[in-house]
DNA sequence: GCCAACGTTGGC
DNA sequence: GCCAACGTTGGC
């Protein structure tokens, strides 16, 4: 199991959105590295932290996990579509995403502002300065240092069944 | 709304 | 294949 950080910024696309929607395919994604890792590296089962940027304050929000792969992001098609892409076609798309799941709400947010002031978290990638990759990989010592943080109630039994 | 830090595009 | 110009991200 592989653990992920998922940017989103919540006036388009919040955790309250996934809870209402159950699940949501990962759309929107025009950034080569991270459509390659949804691609590439995401695996079922995997599990995200839901990340608000540009909020007040930014920071980790929730938790999801991958459900499908591999699905063509049809926005890229829709010429009405703000993520369209007039240089993919359906026959070579693109853009590819994952769907993901709604797991959790915590019910302490992780700041952006905390994530840089506690050494705990020093070694995530996002809190380095210019990082702007909407999807990346967390280490497993790190995910749960942030689930704790958090007071997840669920994350645990999603890792006792990794384990 | 500003703007620094990135990523992408396209002329050459 | 370089790199200037442009577009985007995202904290502040």
């Amino acid at each position: 199991m592989q653990f992920w950080l998922m940017k989103s910024e919540p006036s388009a696309y919040s955790i309250h959105d996934l809870e209402k929607e159950g699940t949501t395919g990962w759309d929107g994604i025009r950034n080569y590295q991270a459509r390659n890792i949804m691609r590439d590296k995401m695996q079922i089962g995997d599990l995200a932290l839901f990340y608000h940027s540009n909020a007040r304050p930014p920071g980790i929000v929730g938790l999801a996990r991958v459900t499908k792969k591999g699905i063509v992001d049809h926005t890229q098609f829709d010429e009405n579509s703000k993520y369209f892409d007039p240089k993919s076609s359906p026959d070579a798309p693109r853009w590819e995403m994952v769907e993901i799941e709604y797991l959790e709400t915590f019910s302490k947010e992780l700041s952006l502002k905390t994530l840089k002031e506690n050494p705990l978290f020093e070694n995530m990638m996002v809190i380095r300065k210019g990082m702007r990759l909407s999807i990346q990989p967390v280490e497993k010592d790190d995910f749960i240092h942030v689930c704790k943080w958090v007071e997840s109630k669920l994350a645990d039994q999603y890792l006792e069944v990794s384990a």
